[in-house]
DNA sequence: GCCAACGTTGGC
DNA sequence: GCCAACGTTGGC
């Protein structure tokens, strides 16, 4: 079981989106780093949905409910080569949301790769740094 | 609105 | 293959 953090903007999509929709396709990845992360995600790994720009919190946690498939977004006869997505539900909002400058504030979170590679929009967490946010935000670990 | 970080593109 | 120019992301 693997954790990650995927972003969005809310303008974009947001988490009321994703909470509405349930169970939503993650396209629109187009890094390869990105790329390379999604298609490691397996069935059931969980990951905090993280709001860029607009907020710059984490407000929910999602699971990965379809693993890496070729994205729909993209044509299919795109001579870049395959994009690819996977589908997220959505599993609960996160009591107290977390936010960027608080994680950034803490040193038991220096080397999340959220704050090193700020530009990066699936990067991985580790279990402790996991563990250490649910206890920011309140998140109790149980499902719904 | 500005800027840093980084990816991509194209000339050579 | 190098590097400058440019575009994009995302924080501030």
């Amino acid at each position: 079981m693997a954790y990650w953090l995927v972003k969005s903007e809310p303008d974009a999509f947001s988490w009321q989106q994703q909470v509405r929709n349930g169970t939503e396709p993650w396209t629109g990845v187009r890094n390869h780093q990105a790329k390379r992360n999604l298609d490691a995600m397996r069935l059931g790994d969980l990951a905090f949905f993280y709001h860029s720009n607009i907020g710059r919190e984490i407000v929910g946690v999602v699971e990965v409910a379809k693993e890496a498939y070729p994205d729909p977004t993209v044509a299919a006869d795109n001579p870049k080569g395959q994009w690819i997505c996977v589908d997220m539900r959505a599993v609960g909002a996160m009591p107290a949301p977390v936010g960027l400058a608080a994680m950034k504030a803490d040193p038991a979170l220096a080397d999340l790769a959220l704050i090193r590679q700020s530009r990066l929009s699936v990067v991985p967490v580790s279990s402790e740094h996991w563990e250490h946010i649910c206890r920011l935000g309140g998140w109790s670990g149980t499902r719904p």
